[in-house]
This record gives C-alpha cells, sequence and structure tokens, in this order.
DNA sequence: GCCAACGTTGGC
DNA sequence: GCCAACGTTGGC
C-alpha cells in the first residue's frame, strides 16, 4: 500500500515522472540538491517555478537558502508527515504502513528509511539529467514527498493544504512550461490540492478532460495512478494522472462548479493553505482565483473549471455523490468504525471488507460465538477430521454457531436444532456419523406431525435440561409462526406454544427468550379429552390466564382447581398477540404421539431421554384455536356468564371450560386417565346441552339427561353433571368376531344404539352386550 | 428452499 | 502446509 499511496500521491506530481516519483524524502534529498546545486532549476523556476514553489518552494528555499538541511528536512517531512496520510485507493498494508510511519523521525522530520530517498534521488537524478535536470521541477517534487506520507488520513489532510501550495506553484510551472512534463508535473501540484483525492494532480489538461474521464476512471484511478507512478514518470504518466485525475474530478468539476460557491470556501482553505496557511478562506477566494495557478484567479473555480478542478475536488467529494472515489475515501470512515469490532485497520476497503465478510457469521457478542470450544457432539464437530470426521461439512461446531449470524440459525431453528441432530431425513444415506439415534418414530409419522419437519432440541448442549424440547415450527397464515415445542417432565410432557414474530431463530433457541415469549403449556393430557372437539376453534380457557376480557369478561378463568394435574398451565402473559385477539391462537396442535416422534431429536442428551411413555391411544389431536375471532357475534351473552363463573369455580378434576364457535361452551376432560377422557359436554345458547363420546353423540335417550335439567343454565348444574359423568365410563363395546383373518386385530364395535357411558364398573351397555347384528 | 458437499481463503 | 470455516453449488 505504501508504494500505492506513494505512486498515487506521486502520480499528480507525476507530470514529472521520476522526480514525482521521490517519496518524501526524495524530496528532501532533491530539495537540497535544488537548492544546493542546480542553479538551472533556480532559473527555471525563477519564473515559473517561483509561481510554482511560491507556496512550496518558500519553504524550498528558505530551505535552500538555510540551505539547513535539517531544517529543510523538517519542513518537508512537515509537509510529507501530513501527505503520508492520505489514503487513496487501498491502503496499504498495514505493515506497510507502518514502515512508513517508521521512516519518519518526527522529530527530525527525517526518515529513518533512507533506502526510498536514495531511489528517489537516483530517479531525480536521472530526470534532471536527462529531462531538465536542473528544473526547478525537483523542488515541486519535494511537495511530492507529501506523496511518501500519504499513510495516514491525516496527511492527506495536511497534504491538501500543502496541495494548495502546488496549485499555485502548477500554474507557475505552467506558464514556465520549460517542458510540458514540467507543466503537468506543476499541474501535479495543484494536486497537493487533491492531495486528499486524486484529482490534485488533474490540471487545466485535466480539466479538459474531465468530461469523459468520470465513471470509468473512478474505478481505474487510484489504481492506476498508482501503477502509473510507480511504473514510470514519462510523459505517458501524466496522462494518466490526467485521466485519472478527471475521471475524479470531473463530476465533481462540472458539479461543483455550479455549486462550489459553497464549495469555494474550501478551496479557498486551500489558496489559504497554499499561501502559507495565512490567507483567509474568503479572501482566499480571490487569491484562490491566483490558484488558478492552473492559470485562472482561484475565483475562476465558479468560471473557470480548470481551476475549479484544484479546489472542485474537494467539493466534489462532498457533493459528488456519484463517484464512487469518494465513496473509497470516506469508506475508511466507515472501515474506522466497523474495524473497532473487527480489524485495526491499517488495510484498505478490501481489506476491510475481507473482515467483514469473514465475521459475517459472527455478533461476536452471544454465547456462541464467546464459546471457544468444541462441543465434539454436535455433526459438524463429528465431521471434523480431529473428531475423526471426513470433513465434509466444514462447519463450526452447532454450539459456537453466532445465534444472530449464523446462517444455520437465520435458515429456520430447525435446521439448527436439527442439524446437531442429523436430520431425521428419511432417506439421508446414513452417514457414518450418526452416532445419534437412528430415526425411529416414523410409525408416528403417519400422523399429521410428520409433515412439521421442525423438531429440534433446544440447546442441543444443555445436559443440564431436564425437559426435552421438541419443537416444531408452523406458519399460519402467513401470519405468525408458532412454534411448538414439547417438553418432557419426568411426569408431564407439555406442548409450548410460542409466538414467534419473526425473530426466527432467537426465540427458538433461547430459551430464556421462550421463557419470556408469551407461551401457552398444555399437558398432552388435556389433549387426551379433545377428541370430542369439533375441529374448530375453541376458546380455551386456561387457569392462570386471564382470559381475554373482552371475549371472556374480565374475569380470569380458573379451570380453578390450581390445576391438580398440572393439565393446563396457562403461562400466558397474554402479551400483545393474545391481546389483541383476546385470545390466543393455538391452531392444529396435535399432541400425543408426537412425543414419541421427538424423542429422537434430543441430540446429545439421548441418555437423559426416558422412554417416552408409549401411550396405547394417540392421547391428542385437537386444534385449539383459542379465540380467533375477536368478536364473536357468536358469544352468548348468557353462556359467556356461565363461561365465566366456570372459570371462577373449581370444576371437578381436570374439567376445563372452553368457549368455541358457535357459541359453544365446552366442557372437556383434560385427564387421559379419566374415564371421561374422551368426553366432552357443549353447552349452546339456552344453555342446552349435549354430551359426546368419541365424537358421538350421547343419544338423548340416556339416562344422563333423565337425571339432569335440560338447560345448564348454572355452575350448580353444570358441576352436578360433570361429577355425575365422572362416574360413568365409556362403553367398550363388544367384539366383532365376523371380520376375517384371524391375524388381524379383534375391533371392537359398538351397537347402533350404544349409550356410549356407562356406569364405571361396567364395561358394556346393555345394547353392546347384547348385539343385534345386522 | 434446504442441505450435503466442497472449493476457497484467512490465520497460524 | 495445515486448520478452521465461510460461501457457493448442485442435487433433491
Amino acid at each position: 500500500m505504501t508504494d500505492e499511496l506513494n505512486r498515487a500521491s506521486a502520480e499528480p506530481e507525476t507530470t514529472k515522472p521520476e522526480e514525482t516519483v521521490p517519496a518524501e524524502a526524495d524530496v528532501v534529498t532533491v530539495v537540497l540538491d535544488n537548492v544546493g546545486g542546480n542553479s538551472a532549476p533556480g532559473k527555471v523556476t525563477v519564473e515559473s517555478p517561483p509561481d510554482w514553489l511560491k507556496p512550496m518552494e518558500e519553504d524550498e528555499d528558505d530551505g535552500g537558502e538555510g540551505v539547513k538541511s535539517s531544517e529543510r528536512i523538517a519542513r518537508k517531512t512537515m509537509d510529507d508527515v501530513p501527505k503520508v496520510k492520505r489514503r487513496r485507493g487501498r491502503p496499504p498494508i498495514a505493515r506497510n504502513v507502518r514502515h512508513g510511519l517508521t521512516r519518519v523521525d518526527f522529530k527530525r522530520g527525517l526518515h529513518a528509511d533512507r533506502p526510498k530517498p536514495k531511489t528517489v534521488r537516483s530517479i531525480l537524478e536521472r530526470t534532471r539529467s536527462s529531462v531538465m535536470p536542473g528544473t526547478a521541477t525537483p523542488v515541486p517534487e519535494p511537495t511530492r514527498t507529501p506523496e511518501v506520507l500519504p499513510r495516514t488520513t491525516q496527511s492527506i489532510f495536511r497534504n491538501l493544504t500543502s496541495t494548495s501550495q502546488r496549485p499555485r506553484l502548477i500554474p507557475i510551472s505552467s506558464g514556465g512550461g520549460s517542458s510540458l512534463s514540467r507543466t503537468h508535473s506543476n499541474e501535479f501540484h495543484s494536486p497537493p490540492r487533491v492531495t486528499r483525492v486524486s484529482p490534485l494532480s488533474i490540471d487545466t489538461s485535466v480539466t479538459r478532460n474531465f468530461v469523459h474521464s468520470p465513471v470509468v476512471k473512478v474505478g481505474n484511478v487510484s489504481e492506476q495512478a498508482v501503477s502509473a507512478t510507480g511504473s514510470g514518470k514519462n510523459g505517458s504518466e501524466p496522462p494518466l494522472r490526467l485521466w485519472l485525475c478527471p475521471s475524479l474530478e470531473p463530476i465533481s468539476p462540472t458539479k461543483t462548479q455550479d455549486t462550489f460557491s459553497d464549495q469555494t470556501v474550501s478551496s479557498p482553505n486551500y489558496s489559504e493553505t497554499a499561501l502559507n496557511g495565512t490567507v483567509t478562506p474568503k479572501e482566499s477566494l480571490p487569491l484562490l482565483s491566483e490558484c488558478g495557478s492552473c492559470g485562472c484567479p482561484f475565483p475562476a473555480q465558479k468560471i473557470g473549471d480548470t481551476m475549479c478542478y484544484r479546489c472542485r475536488p474537494k467539493p466534489e467529494k462532498k457533493h459528488s455523490p456519484p463517484n464512487i472515489v469518494f465513496r473509497k475515501k470516506q469508506h475508511p470512515k466507515y472501515k474506522k468504525i466497523l474495524k473497532e469490532d473487527f480489524v485495526p485497520d491499517g488495510d484498505d476497503d478490501e481489506d476491510d471488507w475481507a473482515a467483514k465478510k469473514r465475521n459475517r457469521r459472527m455478533c461476536r457478542q452471544c454465547v456462541a460465538c464467546l464459546r471457544e470450544d468444541d462441543c465434539g457432539k454436535c455433526d459438524f464437530c463429528m465431521d471434523k477430521p480431529k473428531f475423526g470426521g471426513s470433513n465434509k461439512k466444514r462447519q463450526k461446531c452447532r454450539l459456537r454457531q453466532c445465534k444472530f449470524q449464523s446462517k444455520l440459525h437465520g435458515q429456520r431453528t430447525n435446521g439448527m436444532r436439527s442439524p446437531s441432530l442429523p436430520r431425521r431425513r428419511r432417506n439421508v444415506k446414513p452417514k457414518l456419523k450418526r452416532r445419534g439415534r437412528p430415526p425411529r418414530k416414523r410409525k408416528f409419522r403417519s400422523n399429521p406431525w410428520e409433515d412439521d419437519d421442525e423438531v429440534s432440541d433446544k440447546d442441543a448442549d444443555d445436559d443440564e435440561d431436564d425437559l426435552r424440547h421438541y419443537k416444531m415450527n408452523g406458519r399460519k397464515g402467513g401470519k405468525r409462526k408458532w412454534n411448538y415445542t414439547f417438553k418432557e417432565d419426568e411426569e408431564d410432557m407439555f406442548v409450548e406454544a410460542v409466538i414467534d414474530d419473526d425473530e426466527p431463530s432467537n426465540t427458538e433457541e433461547d430459551p430464556d427468550i421462550l421463557g419470556s415469549e408469551r407461551s401457552v403449556m398444555v399437558s398432552n393430557e388435556m389433549y387426551s379429552n379433545t377428541s370430542g372437539l369439533s375441529a374448530q376453534g375453541l376458546y380455551y380457557n386456561m387457569s392462570g390466564m386471564p382470559a381475554a376480557p373482552h371475549v371472556l369478561g374480565s374475569v380470569p378463568l380458573c379451570n380453578s382447581n390450581p390445576v391438580p394435574t398440572g393439565e393446563l398451565v396457562g403461562s400466558l402473559p397474554m402479551g400483545d398477540d393474545a391481546t389483541q385477539n383476546g385470545f390466543l391462537q393455538i391452531e392444529m396442535v396435535r399432541v400425543g404421539s408426537p412425543l414419541s416422534h421427538y424423542t429422537e431429536e434430543p441430540q446429545n442428551t439421548e441418555q437423559h431421554m426416558p422412554e417416552p411413555q408409549q401411550e396405547p391411544t394417540p392421547v391428542i389431536t385437537q386444534i385449539f384455536s383459542l379465540a380467533g375471532g375477536e368478536n364473536d357475534c357468536d358469544r352468548d351473552q348468557g353462556l359467556m356468564e356461565l363461561f365465566t363463573s366456570l372459570g371462577q369455580t373449581v370444576l371437578p378434576a381436570h374439567w376445563v371450560g372452553v368457549m368455541a364457535k358457535g357459541p359453544v361452551l365446552q366442557l372437556l376432560q383434560c385427564s387421559k386417565l379419566s374415564t371421561m377422557a374422551d368426553t366432552v359436554v357443549q353447552i349452546e345458547k339456552g344453555f342446552f346441552y349435549q354430551v359426546s363420546v368419541q365424537n358421538q353423540p350421547l343419544l338423548l335417550m340416556h339416562a344422563l339427561y333423565s337425571r339432569h335439567p335440560t338447560c345448564l343454565e348454572t355452575v350448580g348444574d353444570v358441576v352436578s353433571l360433570l361429577l355425575d359423568l365422572e362416574g360413568l365410563g365409556v362403553c367398550q363395546g363388544y367384539q366383532n368376531f365376523d371380520a376375517g383373518s384371524p391375524w388381524e386385530p379383534r375391533m371392537s364395535v359398538r351397537a347402533a344404539l350404544c349409550d356410549l357411558l356407562v356406569p364405571k364398573d361396567e364395561e358394556q351397555c346393555p345394547k353392546c352386550t347384547q348385539p343385534v347384528e345386522g
């Protein structure tokens, strides 16, 4: 980079290829040489150079006169130093930068490293000898010296000032025009102004070119400039610069010019600096017209674009949005910011980019990012050679995947979780790796659950978790994403529905978050009952949950019993969503077999997995829709009141009241252990009620009805009915031997008029005891 | 759209 | 040269 920078800086100056080439150190030396020796330059300079040099030369002259190299050097170095900072194009590698800086002895104003100077000198000498040996050009170069320095941005600024000086010089030089090359170089001096940007290099000639160069050049500018400078400093170079500069300037110039009155301000600065920094900016404007070293007064900026170039450059940067170049420069700023997080710096955009790229997947703050060690258990770890893997996946340990930035997380939480566990992909080629547990549960898969792919462990790592979490993700109506998590406790299994607004992974993954989220937990037992429910939504009362006020009445419905068995656990903060609709919508929640399915998941914690009790019957399968509809036209005042009352009452164990569309107040036995597990009491408008068992209506002729009022208008009536039900059981029907093959399971059948419910001590109703065939 | 596989790159 | 792991690609 340093080289590039140097080159870049040099470029503007490049008009004098060789001369410009010299780095600061070179410049210094050159200056000395010039001062001390070449009268020729002096001659030249006298006319053109003087103008040129005035700003710069003044110093130089001083140095020359004083001939105190140290002083000169110091001055130059001063100039140089600033220049050093300028960054253009791509910043040199940090190393280079360092070197550049290290080279400079700020105290003395000298470069520790002389290597370049030597080269520079040689170059300069060459140029002198070959081109205009004595020409003042060498002096201007000192200005160039800044080029060397460009390393730091600050230097850039300084350079700017210096550049301002240069500009003047340039014009003069051009006037001197002993050699075109010089003029260019002089022009380059103007670049000094430009120093920040390449534009400085631009000269009048440049201005001419402006038009075309802009876009293309922009891209090329920095780079080419570098190359150019590096390569040679021949007449060819000037064009490059011009070319380059134009690109930069063109935009600004034209644009800036118009607007520039403002910009002129900036330009003034240059002029000022040029003048020695003494000139006031605005005053400088007029002065600046002189700056036109290009030949035009600085004010000309407005008028004369030529002048403007110099001046323009700065303004352009500001104004010209279009130019990429500007952006580049600015990038550094951004870089800095970014770098804070990432890499120190000293690098170019590219470096930054690389760094960014590299860090794209890490927030560096989350637990995962902070984790240093691989778990050695996840699939990615297993894939690693160090863990005996084949290195096909080549991914970071699951536990180290950033929770926020990682693709894995981002993709789908599912991915995350499952990942750790090999995908259940069915036919996935069994990779050796999978120590994990083979996917079993397929059988269950037959269930609707199957589709829900996403099952995953919450955090595989957490061995702590006693609970196993199985999650499912689902999207509802495109709105919110619900994540269903099955938690298995030693005793209970729960289904947790989490509303995932959009935070894909986060919620899922962070248990904490989950905790905070509004969630509804329901024991699977609860579901067992639901079989009787119609598929439609239900307004479900969960104990502990404040029922949606509007719907339910502001009374928190409780099942009364603080959940004896814990069937329902409503940990529902009724947050936003819930509140909005008044109810949580739980849709398509099916419980039962799923547990088994998910058992797979527990990746690492497998051992923990207590065999999920296989339930003879798929426990759950229901669709609960807490709410949904807000208003419910369906709502019936009386039912609602009853519903509310029920919520405040202690119902027989595990009975829960639910409001469903219809409106229908449903009473469910949530305990699968209850003989009434499959029984549902539905109370409709007018409090007429009906009992259904396993989705079949209890015939009105059933004795149960006779024992209770036709309408269940009060809580007492309801409770009475429920208690009565608790004394009953479901008729087991009779075995149908008709069916054929011996190996087929014998199916129980009910008589057409089966009572469905029979006293607990009886297995069958009379009708099933003596079934009437046909 | 997801995922396995792998080329590639930065860091050491 | 090795390792880690990011980003991309093709298959499904």
